[in-house]
DNA sequence: CCACCTCTGTGCGCTACCGCACATATGCAT
DNA sequence: ATGCATATGTGCGGTAGCGCACAGAGGTGG
């Protein structure tokens, strides 16, 4: 089943209906290259993206250049929102966690549409609220729990978002996402090796057991998971169905 | 200048105009003492509330009783997000953090107002971007700075939403809204009377050199608020303007 | 095959914060 | 005034994570 790149890969899109997406039509496919930068703290937005099978992590750098991760988005979700929002710019920068595609749309473009107050409307404020709680665990995270159990949240978050179960992540840029040492991240990689859960070489990350994951994972996760199931119900029943399908069980 | 109770102590509806407040009739005064739980985790919000002199602290508690403050609200912002956004509840606290008064609508009519798409919608976007902002801010702030500086940072959000240079607080609810023991405050707060910023006795503080605070400060507090004046730009102007009175600085 | 760069492993001293236990102080009610 | 509940101060051992330094290990390109 050889699968060209289509925007119903990403459930937003998906969502939406056919005269919508008409009316969106200079959707464009961009690649998604590891590290590339969509958005720098303070940037004036020019386009939205709706990831594929990429992964997008938005990050927070401080003025001591330490950084924490604020949220990611895969393609369950869009970067740009702040174009809706009449702020223009977030103080955040959003950067390529895992390479890939994404559909691009100048901001002109999807804020027209926005502004007719239909369907998109309606997609795009339930996907805020999901956005808004995962900033709110994130935070709740950040203060509470131990780096293992944080490890294991963002492999989970990174798998929901990717079709396979290996990951191409540097411990190093773990760190940065987790706004922790490489050194801590070695640690709890380690524990997780040693227990056969993952396995990994070189910024190649295998998950083996994710059931065990989510059993080692603190609760944010779940809370996440679910609150995200709850807000786009249709959106998360196939990992990545296409517009023309038939939903299945993965 | 004696000042009764008026909506436009709220700056959201100071904003908002005529013909849109005549539609809100319905709005209603409300007492919010000191510990009222306005919802609950999970429950299916009713109303939503605009503080005047009360402040409200959104809070995420855990499984195992341990909390975090998610964001805090004054008179600059309202609390109930969620109805708008279709979800029509969130997994945290709504707490009142500081005791007043607060502006009550129930759910169906700001729904209704919403749904009108005009210019309560654009606020409301405004203010959420905002909220986005202090969520991601609260993530990194847990994520890498010191008690002693986010105590400056708490103290400086409550203050500025609060007429005098008075709160009422204890070390012990301090504690629970940044998520950490009561001793670290009780050192953090020593720390601050020593050095003749604050003076505080039994859940009274006193706010003696603000510019101290700001100094003490981690850079978290510097980036809400300049982002939430640069989305909210008018409300910001005067702390307590009424709707009828022209904007005099304070 | 070798050199090199990147990624990962490990050790060590240090600090912030935790959990707990208990001492002291302060306002309020009677 | 006197008691009492609540708020604050302090000390102590334990731990997670930090910053640093450096040692292997594994790809990649010449």
């Amino acid at each position: 089943m050889p699968e060209g790149p289509s925007p119903g890969q990403n459930h937003l899109l998906a969502e939406l209906p056919a005269d919508v997406m008409a009316r969106l039509m200079p959707l464009e496919l961009v690649t998604m290259p590891l590290g590339k930068v969509l958005y720098e703290s303070g940037d004036t937005l020019r386009h939205v993206y709706f990831p594929t099978d990429s992964i997008v992590s938005l990050l927070y750098v401080m003025e001591s250049g330490a950084s924490a991760e604020i949220s990611v988005v895969g393609n369950e979700g869009l970067i740009g929102v702040a174009l809706f929002m009449g702020g223009e710019s977030t103080p955040s920068r959003a950067i390529v966690q895992s390479a890939g595609h994404a559909y691009r749309l100048p901001g002109q473009v999807i804020k027209e549409e926005f502004n007719r107050h239909g369907a998109l409307l309606q997609l795009i404020l339930r996907y805020i609220q999901a956005l808004l709680t995962q900033m709110a665990q994130t935070a709740v995270c950040n203060r509470h729990h131990t780096i293992d159990q944080q490890l294991c949240r963002w492999l989970l978050l990174s798998l929901d978002r990717l079709p396979g179960n290996q990951l191409t992540m540097t411990q190093e840029l773990i760190a940065n996402m987790l706004g922790v040492r490489r050194e801590g991240v070695t640690d709890a990689a380690g524990k997780l090796q040693k227990l056969g859960i993952i396995e990994y070489s070189r910024g190649h990350i295998t998950v083996l057991n994710r059931d065990a994951l989510e059993q080692l994972s603190c609760e944010c996760y779940a809370v996440v998971k679910k609150e995200t199931d709850r807000l786009l119900p249709y959106l998360t029943q196939s990992a990545h169905s296409d517009v023309e399908k038939v939903y299945i069980d993965q």
